[in-house]
DNA sequence: CTGACAAATGAATAGGAATGCATAAACGGG
DNA sequence: CCCGTTTATGCATTCCTATTCATTTGTCAG
């Protein structure tokens, strides 16, 4: 059925030159003639001929593929990661498309030998990492492959200087604790966690309360249980606030998980949002816009975040030293924080 | 930096064998002793070799890859696919690992070439089509791509004879509907269509119709118009239906983005859910979770779904002849039909 | 009219693993 | 002790493209 394969040597017979001449063609080599390139295009055309990408890429030495890895927290691996990581793969594979670059995408949830493999084994000339951070372990292996030479950048990482992209907590944390001061919330409580490995919940206490202490009010914590599911974290963290005799009109969720959790429980215990309490969270999340009452958050531009990704590591691969940078974040408002 | 690359001769010189004997061993040939292999092995080890899977590839003619294309609907490229099929872009990939294949994912809103030339290219021996239904031109490629022997599988399609792997709606639907007349519920009104190119939303209303008649009510149906967003057609509807003067004490919605304008455009009106109008999606969709109430809704089994759909590609490369499956459904009952 | 030089093309090879075919070692029977 | 089998390995070739080096053709100055 499936006859022999097409290759250069036939379209060269076809437009009477060689098949060295073909390649340059396809390639798009400068030094062919126009009228010798369109002869070779046509005669592809009329073969449906197509590169044989492997071939040209053990040729070249390079794929045009680069592999994305989402790193699932252990046993989420057929169940559903943060969509806020679907969204991030959405925009890279974009971004990589735009470039011309396939995506070799894979979720995992412990570090095998795979990780590094793809260069290894020519699968791919660089690799992005994102997803849940998973243990230490795993990002001390990403920085020893890093540090020997592998074609990596990462979405966040427990280390201050080692990982390429991040939103900018700070600035973020900033956006909304302003926001709900500007809405008249006064003791406004972070439910999140100080000193996690995951350093964008410091990062945004960091900016939480700096802008607090600018408004001349005290940042108040309530920490987090690390080992419950995100939901779950912001529903203890509400019983708490509720034994303590609801200290606060106002919550900061460290990310939009722990405060959809916090909304269902304030919902049992009959609060109301926005006009007892306030509720912000952080990251955008989609199923945010669904919740009763809509969900405010900090949300940030998923479109240039994969770029940035790609392009950082485009660069990396191209060998120019690159640094780290943040993506831009903004307000996006709904009613979890509209009162009167 | 980077020094020569360590290739199967290395290997070969340092376990003291030809190289025809290391690609043996290492594949797994039965013919090389254990002794070789065990020496050929700890060789490759200690150089730290890994197979240059290019080479591997333009040799065997396969890829070790399937290719997965999310289709978009236009301009949603960017911006957020439909959280269902992420959930069912990570269990194929999952399944795919699973048998010891890599995934190339890419998001399309345009049946460019682009689509066949995974295999043409030798990228990916397969590939699986998932996403909105685009329009009928990109399916009408895609089965022409099929019928010239390319091996492809889609989720779901316009038509009834060319698709591979989809929910079982029928089921499904009959599901919902049962529900919703055990919940007490009998003016039950189907937010979708009939004749869609998307088919299983008229699979639903078959399933949904065939029910109701069985319990002696009468399907209704509330037409949705395609131009507009999901959420957009759920609001239109009820809207209809409030002007109507409320025909119904229940809605069946032909999908959970549907469901969810559905709902909120119910609490803009003060009509209380479940204990006014019950309220079903379809889907599973995680959003659904977080709404006001919880939305009850119809979930196919994802991860038998991305097993079925990678195994089919599987079974057409291999070459055998492979038919249409349905993809098992359950009842996701959460607050939005628990009235009383 | 010739030599210098640029432009366009072809011939030959490399890239790394898999595999058909040939061969050497091991084995057993007579 | 020799020969026919099996078992294990090596040799040589193949997959298909990109690229280096060599060659041809054409152009122009002198």
């Amino acid at each position: 059925m499936r006859q022999q394969r097409v290759t250069s040597f036939d379209v060269a017979a076809r437009a009477g030159v060689s098949q060295s001449t073909v390649s340059r063609a396809l390639t798009g080599d400068p030094v062919v003639s126009e009228a010798t390139r369109s002869r070779v295009v046509e005669a592809a055309r009329e073969l449906n001929y197509h590169v044989d990408e492997n071939a040209a890429r053990l040729r070249t030495g390079k794929t045009g593929t680069l592999a994305v890895v989402v790193i699932c927290r252990p046993g989420e691996l057929r169940k559903d990661v943060n969509p806020f990581y679907y969204s991030l793969l959405g925009s890279i594979c974009a971004a990589a498309s735009a470039k011309d670059f396939e995506t070799l995408v894979s979720f995992q949830d412990v570090p095998e030998s795979l990780w590094g493999l793809y260069e290894e084994q020519r699968k791919a000339d660089g690799l992005i990492i994102i997803g849940s951070t998973a243990n230490r372990e795993a990002w001390d292996y990403f920085r020893s492959l890093h540090d020997s030479g592998a074609h990596l950048v990462c979405w966040g990482s427990p280390y201050d200087d080692f990982d390429w992209i991040r939103s900018d907590n700070h600035a973020g944390a900033r956006l909304a604790t302003n926001h709900l001061i500007e809405r008249g919330y006064k003791r406004i409580v972070y439910i999140g966690t100080e000193h996690s490995p995951q350093r964008q919940f410091k990062e945004r206490w960091d900016g939480f309360a700096e802008r607090m202490r600018e408004a001349g009010l005290e940042p108040k914590l309530a920490e987090i249980d690390e080992r419950l599911s995100r939901e779950d974290q912001g529903r203890e963290a509400v019983q708490a606030l509720a034994k303590a005799g609801w200290p606060c009109d106002a919550l900061f969720a460290a990310c939009d998980e722990i405060a959809l959790g916090a909304l269902e429980e304030l919902r049992h215990l009959g609060k109301h949002v926005p006009q007892e309490i306030g509720l912000i969270g952080f990251d955008g999340n989609r199923a945010g816009a669904h919740s009763s009452p809509p969900l405010t958050s900090i949300e940030p531009d998923f479109e240039s975040a994969g770029d940035m990704l790609v392009e950082k590591l485009l660069g990396l691969i191209a060998g120019e030293p690159q640094d780290q940078q943040r993506v831009a974040v903004r307000l996006l408002e709904r009613e979890s924080t509209r009162r009167g």
